[in-house]
DNA sequence: TCACTCTATAGACACCGTGTCGAGTAGATC
DNA sequence: GATCTACTCGACACGGTGTCTATAGAGTGA
C-alpha cells in the first residue's frame, strides 16, 4: 500500500485523512463517484472544497486510497486460503471465490466506484488490473498443476481460461452488488460462479 | 430503433446527422467518449458546437442512435441463425457467440461507449439492458430445452447461467476487443467463450 | 515572551465543457 | 417577391475542477 495523498506521514492530521475516506465510502454507497462532487466529499468530511486538495490531488486519488485497502484485505485474506486442492477441489475454489464475494460484498460501493472509473483513470486501471493479475496468476497456477496430476482435463490454455473466469466473477459481481437489474441473486452467486469454476476447468462434455 | 434526435422525420438533412455518427464512429476509435468533447464531434462532422444540438440532445443521445444501430444487427444475425441445437450443440452454441464476437469486433468502438456510458446515463443503460435481456431469454430458452431433452444435466437454474454467461461475455469481448491488458487474443476468444459455455451447460463433473 | 516555522484552512480566481437562447440565413413553395 | 421553415451560429450562464495566495494556529527554541 503505497502513500496516497500529499500530506508527508505525521501524526495529526491522519484522522482528517481518515474522515474524508470514511465519509467517501459512506456516500459512496448511495451515490456514483461521478455524482459526487469533491465540495460533497469535503462537506462530507467537515472540511471546505479547496481544503479537500490539501490531502488528495483529485478524487481519483481519493479512491485509489480506498481501493488500496480493499485489495489489501482481498489479498490478505487469499494468502490465508488452504492451498489444498487434492482432497475436494469444488470445495476449495468455492472458497477461494468466496473471499471475493465477501470483500466485493462488504466494500460494493469501493468496488464498482473503481469497476467505473477504471476507464477514465489511467492509475485505478493500473491498480485495479495489477490485482487482477496476482489473481488470474494464481488461478492459472493452480489450473495447470490440477492438470499435471492427471485431475483436470487439457483443452484451452490454463492462463486464457483463469482470465475468462476472472472477468466473468468481475462483470457478475458488479452486477449482483451494484444491484443491476439483469444479476443473479446475491444468495445464488456464489454457487453460481463456483459451480462454472469447476465445470469448465474438470467438466467434461459427454459424446 | 426508436427516433433518435429532435429532427422530425424529413429528406434534407439525414445526411448531416449521418455525417456526425460516421464521424462519431471514425472517432471514437481513437479516443473514449468522454475524451471527445461535442466541439470536436461537431466539427468532425463540419458543423459548429451548438448546431449539433439541433441533431442530438447530447452526446449520450447521439452514441443511443449508433448503438441502435449495432443492436439490430446482433438481433438480425441472431435471429437468422439456425436453431437446430440436437445435431451438434457445441458448433450451435459456438455460431450463437460467433454473432456477437463478430459485430462486437466490427463496432467495437460503439460497444465499449456503451458499456462505459450505461453507468452515467440511464437512456444507455435501459436500451444495453433491453438487448442482453433479449439474449439471456435466448439463451435460458435454449438451455431448459437442452435439459428437458436430456442432453444437459441439471443443476443451476438456466436463467442464472444464462445471466452469468452473458455477462462473461460481454466483459471478455470488452477487454479483448478494447485492448485491455488483461484479456484473451482476438483469435482465440472465440474458442474460449464457446469452450466455457459448452461445459457449463453440458459437461459434467467425473468424481 | 517573542519570533519562527510548518501544518492546516478557506476564499478568490481562471478554465473547460455543457446546454440554452435568440438572432439570422438560405432554399423551397405559393 | 413574400413568407415560411429547416437550419446555423454566436453569445451567454452554469457547474465542477484545480490552482494560488493569504492567513490562522500550534509547536519550538532563544
Amino acid at each position: 500500500m503505497t502513500q496516497r495523498g500529499r500530506r508527508t506521514a505525521r501524526i495529526s492530521g491522519d484522522d482528517r485523512q481518515d474522515a474524508i475516506l470514511s465519509a467517501a465510502e459512506r456516500l459512496l454507497t448511495a451515490r456514483s463517484l461521478d455524482d459526487i462532487s469533491i465540495e460533497e466529499f469535503a462537506h462530507g468530511a467537515g472540511i471546505s472544497r479547496s481544503n479537500f486538495y490539501f490531502y488528495f490531488r483529485s478524487k481519483d486519488e481519493m479512491l485509489l486510497a480506498l481501493l488500496d485497502r480493499v485489495i489489501a484485505e482481498v489479498n490478505h485474506r487469499v494468502a490465508s486460503l488452504p492451498r489444498d486442492f487434492g482432497r475436494d477441489p469444488a470445495e476449495a475454489w468455492r472458497q477461494s471465490i468466496g473471499v471475493f464475494v465477501e470483500v466485493f460484498s462488504e466494500h460494493r460501493a469501493v468496488s464498482t466506484a473503481a469497476i467505473t472509473a477504471r476507464v477514465r483513470s489511467p492509475e485505478v486501471l493500473a491498480l485495479w488490473t495489477e490485482a487482477m493479475q496476482t489473481w488470474v496468476d494464481y488461478s492459472t497456477e493452480i489450473i495447470t498443476a490440477e492438470r499435471a496430476r492427471g485431475a483436470a482435463p487439457d483443452g484451452i490454455a490454463s492462463a486464457d481460461l483463469a482470465v475468462t473466469l476472472n472477468l466473468m466473477n468481475e462483470r457478475v459481481l458488479s452486477a449482483t452488488f451494484g444491484s443491476e437489474k439483469l444479476a443473479v441473486n446475491q444468495d445464488a452467486v456464489l454457487d453460481v460462479l463456483a459451480t462454472i469454476w469447476v465445470r469448465t476447468i474438470y467438466g467434461v462434455v459427454p459424446t
